[in-house]
DNA sequence: GCTTAGAGTTAAAAAAAGTTAAATGCTGAC
DNA sequence: GTCAGCATTTAACTTTTTTTAACTCTAAGC
């Protein structure tokens, strides 16, 4: 079993450097970053298995932060850091999907047990680490893990693209995901040609999904496309 | 508009009662239950427009109500009240999808402010997560999940504007619609040329609706557009 | 009744998205 | 390493949606 690897965004060089310090003695795999933009750069370009954000930081808050990471990512644990007990960012924070809270001060410890317990929560009851790994539309059913979808009228072997989006569209089910979103989640990288792109993968998505009547892509000019069940 | 309709449940009998006639004071219509079962049976017998659940409850916490109420609906606001500010319950309650969580002792203006401010932003970001997604006009169905006008003289495919403006129209039945209002709300920006635009979907609307007797949208000079439904 | 700002109508321009196929890139078998 | 086969991107072209513009009509104030 490889490291677990921790997105840590405070923009206290101290603080920072000692938790950074910190998880690594602990034996954690960590990257630290100094802002909230640096912060979304690195979960971008890489797969982590959890993250400790500061809230009050320059260039992008914590809560900010969140929400881009949550829009491409609903289920790696996600901590916050404040320097407050205040109780609405709070209740906001854990809106975003945060798993936790700490308040500084805080000890070396307690962090580590918060983050033993989530660790051992999103292990244990979801099976894998990756959440959900199958969607139900309607009389189709998406298996990301296969990266299949099993219809009535046969199975349809999709290409890692393929799957990548209709997982990002179950995820945002009903609701509208933003072109650049899901740009930015699956390519890496929002311009025009990986737009284009991915217009050529909402074709084929469409055309997969046409025998299910109760489930359909629907475009938002100018904003993204929202995957719509009706039950 | 009617009354806004607000399910109370708390088994301290003191507490409750203060509570509820408190609410109705302030214009609200409530029902108070003493404990989560009766609660779930309220719930199931009436349509609510927002929740208030005691977490220490006899024969029902207010977590298990909550579940119940979340398995049936998911959109109606709920908040918990709670004895102890216990950072777990806090939690727990939050990702069963409460929108707010008061610690006791609270007053009563905090709690009138908390349910204020959630109706307003949850009847605001109608986008995807408003509870209705589709309305009856005549003999016209209106489906705004499917972006579709289903007429007896055939069915329209809606473009996303359309959508979109013809759902605030709906939300405002027989209310006049502020045209900064929905130009906010749908062009996120009030401008000349944005209004104009608006004025040529007014257009396709009416022509749309043109076959229906019963329904029309008219002109408030200078303020906005009313969508008229006669029974 | 005249004036004017707001609204109605229509069509063209511009932008975004859909479609299809060819070009390119990648991977694994040989 | 080369090649076949598939995944992905690029490209060219089409269609749809939205915005802009020009012109007309109407309500309200004077």
């Amino acid at each position: 079993m490889s490291k677990i690897k921790i997105l840590l965004v405070e923009d206290d060089p101290n603080l920072g450097q000692i938790l950074n310090e910190y998880l690594q003695l602990k034996g954690y795999d960590t990257v630290l970053c100094e802002d909230g933009e640096s912060g979304l750069e690195a979960f971008q370009q890489d797969k982590f298995d959890f993250c400790i954000l500061d809230v009050m930081m320059p260039k992008k808050d914590g809560f900010s932060l969140a929400k881009d990471i949550r829009a491409m990512d609903r289920q790696t644990p996600l901590i916050f850091l404040t320097a407050k007990s205040m109780k609405e960012d709070t209740i906001e924070g854990l809106k975003l999907g945060a798993d936790d809270y700490l308040t500084k001060p805080f000890s070396m410890e307690e962090l580590l047990l918060r983050i033993k317990a989530i660790l051992k929560r999103t292990n244990s009851n979801g099976g894998a680490k990756s959440g959900i790994s199958s969607y139900q539309l309607g009389d189709l059913l998406f298996r990301y893990d296969k990266s299949v979808l099993e219809r009535p009228s046969g199975d349809v072997k999709l290409t890692s693209r393929e799957n990548e989006l209709l997982k990002l569209f179950c995820e945002h089910l009903n609701e509208t995901l933003d072109r650049s979103v899901a740009l930015m989640a699956i390519w890496k990288d929002d311009s025009y040609f990986n737009a284009r792109s991915m217009d050529v993968y909402i074709a084929k998505l469409r055309k997969y999904l046409k025998e299910e009547e109760s489930v359909h892509i629907l475009t938002v000019h100018g904003q993204g496309f929202k995957l719509v069940k009706i039950d």
